[in-house]
DNA sequence: CTGAAAGCGCTTACAG
DNA sequence: CTGAAAGCGCTTACAG
């Protein structure tokens, strides 16, 4: 580039005392129009707003936050972006910062080198706080933040971190709901497909439905739990494989999958490789409620979270965090409901 | 809240002036230490990373920002998250930036008020720059941005904006492909499916198919091309009915549709309601490669976009305009490829 | 290579 | 309500 583009100079922003000069008041006359809740008369507050108008005045976000020694930016840590999950409580998410002021910065916790080192990066942009979405790896880090009085709320990954709060859907009531179900659907042979990765939530999913498996007390009843060797479709289409491969009086006719990706998976070798019908011959249960769940090849039953309740109530921690950093933590826990589905598009292919 | 948390001050964030301190150096050589290229001696250098290691310094990016007149925040902003074809293209973004010391600020431009003033607040974080992606409502806001030299990108969303870099799929090419991976299957009465929101890259596509498919000149063929009213699944799902709901000889038997989604809608009613086998009845190709097209209840031949390569050259783009803001506006057209799939798994079950 | 000083654009007591 | 002044934490010519 041999462009000398910057010669007339870098692109020049108009300032606080440009619309001070043009409006013919002091630079804290501007400053105190775009302070909600500041003292400015009326007719002051006109004159620079005029002026505003018409030189294109915004002010310097990361100036104001130098000053407050705190930005409204927000790190929003995520793992990956493969998850069909994501999505649902990411838009959420964005909205309900937004709503507040607040903007989001996104980061991946797998970027190539490691996360603590992300997450510290943050630090640097003097984060009014962090939200940590599940798959997130474990954080010792969540103690630096804290001491630093910068609120951190983890969604979906209860821990037990101080002055860190957790908001999370009921994992073992939708373990339960979907042993009930399955039960109630006439399934004897119980499985759990538990993605790879031990996440809390994973084995809290399978604690309620083991519970739940043993409170209803049907006579007969058998249960095994795997893992998938991979969070998602192929690890259910592996799953499965290992599930069904055997004679059909020890194959399972119950399967609750941790992710509906996972039952995606199940679901598909179910029908396509052992030539069952879902959920005639095996009934399946998801998690999660994604929206390709509700496809006519799926219309799969499944435990909706309520992602919206989610990141309504993990900003609403993280905000209450920033006035008091040192209120103890809270663990929020949301319902979830059973979404009970029946395929009818493919009733007559199935 | 009663709680006076503040009363021992906000959180005391470690300055350069405090580890100057420490090191016994200057403010201006700890800021030298960390600002790459700067030249320290390795022994000044060694002693203040030191001092920093101990106090857990790290620089305030918000003040280095202000001193170089910009941040190396990036806005990408995004329409909705309910497009399955966004995060593909959002993990490559975020970790192209990330590589590049850049850092992404998420922005939905269908946040609850108006756009306009969306991209506009992005300007008062003196972003570096920003990334539209597909989807995003026009915006005569990108001369605004050219004017201010902050450097724009849009993917897959070709306009002719002065001074805004574009980067797309070969969308035409796609649309031919899909045209002639039909007409080589045998298909002879083809529609094309397109999302109802008008966008560029649905043309495209609808145009390279029409294209091609008159090159190909093959005896007795047909077309149609119908726009769904929704741009998700339950739009394919609709799409199809209108297509399918009609005289055996009247129906298409080869159909392209602008996006995955849209497809796997089409292809569930396909079968499921109208008794159709796909690929056998109803050929069908969609556009994106989502990783549900891989799935076993699809198996959905498509048209892939190359997401790691559209995100790398609009990060690479955004750069290059970074230090040569006036360069004149590139246009970037990265190939797409054919995926061909065939049901396995439900090779049975059809 | 190094330090003192000026300045980035803003907000906030402090007097009036 | 209003303005002058100090200061947020940093970088960057400018002299040495």
């Amino acid at each position: 580039m041999t462009v000398d583009d910057t010669a007339n100079g870098p692109s020049h922003w108009v300032t606080a005392a440009d619309v001070a000069r043009r409006a013919g008041v002091s630079r804290s006359a501007v400053s105190r129009t775009f302070t909600p809740g500041a003292s400015v008369s009326q007719e002051t507050r006109e004159k620079v707003m005029a002026a505003a108008e018409a030189l294109g005045y915004r002010v310097n976000i990361l100036a104001r936050s130098m000053i407050q020694r705190q930005s409204n930016l927000v790190g929003i840590v995520v793992s990956g972006f493969a998850s069909p999950f994501l999505p649902g409580i990411l838009a959420p998410l964005v909205s309900e910062l937004d709503r507040r002021g607040l903007a989001p910065l996104l980061m991946d916790a797998r970027r190539a080198d490691n996360v603590e080192e992300s997450l510290r990066d943050l630090l640097s942009y003097r984060v009014a706080g962090a939200i940590l979405t599940s798959g997130t790896p474990p954080i010792e880090l969540a103690e630096e933040y804290s001491r630093l009085h910068v609120p951190v709320v983890m969604i979906n990954r209860i821990g037990d971190f101080e002055g860190v709060d957790t908001v999370g859907s009921d994992n073992r009531r939708g373990g339960a709901l979907a042993a009930e179900c399955l039960l109630a659907s006439g399934a004897r042979r119980l499985a759990y497909v538990n993605r790879p990765t031990g996440t809390h939530s994973g084995r809290e999913r399978g604690a309620g439905f083991c519970e739940a498996m043993a409170l209803v007390g049907a006579a007969g009843v058998s249960f095994e739990l795997i893992e998938a060797d991979r969070p998602d479709y192929e690890g259910g289409v592996t799953a499965a494989r290992r599930l069904l491969d055997r004679p059909a009086n020890l194959r399972p006719d119950g399967v609750f999958c941790s992710t509906d990706e996972l039952a995606f998976g199940l679901m598909d070798v179910a029908r396509g490789a052992f030539g069952l019908t879902v959920p005639g011959d095996l009934a399946v249960v998801g998690f999660d409620d994604i929206p390709m769940a509700r496809a006519g090849a799926y219309a799969m039953t499944t435990i909706r979270q309520d992602t919206t309740g989610l990141a309504q109530r993990a900003v609403a921690r993280l905000v209450e965090r920033m006035e008091a950093p040192s209120l103890p933590s809270r663990a929020d826990v949301l319902p979830v409901t059973l979404v009970e589905r029946r395929s009818h598009l493919l009733a007559s292919a199935g």
